[in-house]
DNA sequence: AAAGAGCGTCAAAAAACTGTAATATACATA
DNA sequence: TATGTATATTACAGTTTTTTGACGCTCTTT
């Protein structure tokens, strides 16, 4: 169960960037690029959310907000209103044309994803925590299922909670002894080594999905004398 | 008791494509391919909902909307009426000839589907409420049936309510002992294991109808170590 | 009272997963 | 570069979990 998003932008570069973030913190990303589209397209798919820039030509971001609040179907979808940052009186006419939120460009990636992620909170709160993401990669604890660039993962039990784990904490460290305690419970013998064989497993099950097959995911990385992470490169 | 839909389009590939759409949906379609033979059908079923091609040959989608709309048997039907796009005034007239909604082609089955919900919440809302559909199941609570692509489902009251509980949230996964409570009622003692034969009846009693007689459905999915969960496909 | 439907338990069979050991590879350091 | 140690991978046997058919029981309907 993707969330999924629709964003419309008359500037190419700017619907790039926005698609980007959105599509690297694990949402299915829609785009348009003048306001008449936009509105099609959410009839078309009717996402779980809409960002609109607010200076479009012929058919406005608050044009459309305005049409979409205006009919039934669409009615509470929410909407993220963008501006560029000095268009005066832009956050009153944008709120008043019934936005939810309102962003004044430019902004980071981080920002937009926590504005995405409140707003969507607000309208459905039990979806999105049990959703775990990184880089691509998405974990839900609920419907206990693992996507990689949106193609799904197979996993073992004991792969998915390895994995789990290690998503709550992107790049901290989780020695063997750890692992085997948080997974198999304490009190439970098992060779240290057999987390490295799960790893193992992991990470071919994480390579053999997304684009390229072949290559050794590079999700998680082994810290030599310590135990394993996921690898945040950044 | 099973929401029953007319379609009326010239077209045999629209036409196909409408039924396929709503049949996903768990609804009952019937066709028509010309206006003539859409009223006749219309007073010999008298469907739930009425979906229109606006150009018919002969008697037009427009003529059938005021023809259906004269007779007091009728009258209440709710009617949708769809044109292609460009086809101009055709908004105005559609609503004008007492169409409750209006669909320009093309559309997605997405947005047919949400219209087609507006519009039957509008006419009655409690019908649908206890109507719960997931990839063209449909299990309703009020008259205790299930229906697959149409075709009735004859489950017992432990596999309806099972199914219940697992379509209310499709996707989420249920552990035994949460279904043994949410179906049984806690403080009564059956073996975790009588879920599982509950679940192989649900499934043979699923395949069992629809399409691919044979085929396993694929509906209910196993979370080994974990539980069932119904099988969003993402 | 007989027939039928539904239910819960059991157990055999199938399927999926797990842990270990053996082997290969990589790494750090002398 | 050689060497000892840490990690990766593979194969396989063992184990756990799930699936399914059978059976006896109860409750309802005829």
């Amino acid at each position: 169960m993707t969330i999924r998003i629709l964003i419309a932008d008359d500037e190419p570069n700017q619907l790039e960037l926005l698609r980007f973030g959105l599509e690297q913190s694990g949402y299915e990303v829609m785009a348009a690029s003048d306001g008449q589209e936009a509105i099609n397209r959410v009839l078309e798919e009717l996402p779980d959310l809409v960002i609109l820039d607010w200076m479009m030509p012929q058919v406005s971001g608050i044009d459309v907000c305005r049409i979409l609040r205006g009919n039934t179907i669409t009615k509470a979808i929410p909407i993220i209103m963008l501006s560029a940052r000095g268009e005066e009186g832009d956050r009153t006419l944008g709120l008043d044309s019934g936005a939810d939120d309102y962003m004044t460009k430019p902004f980071s990636p981080r920002e937009l994803n926590a504005r995405v992620k409140a707003i969507l909170r607000r309208v459905n709160p039990a979806r999105l925590d049990q959703v775990l993401e990184f880089n691509g990669l998405m974990l839900n604890k609920g419907t206990m299922r693992v996507s990689r660039d949106g193609v799904d993962v197979p996993l073992g039990p004991k792969e998915f909670k390895i994995l789990a784990i290690l998503m709550e904490r992107p790049g901290q460290v989780y020695s063997r002894s750890q692992l085997l305690d948080m997974v198999w419970g304490h009190g439970v013998y098992v060779e240290e080594r057999t987390i490295d064989v799960h790893l193992s497993r992991l990470r071919k099950a994480l390579s053999n999905t997304g684009k390229n097959k072949s290559a050794p995911s590079e999700l998680v990385r082994t810290v030599r004398g310590s135990g394993y992470a996921l690898a945040t490169d950044s």
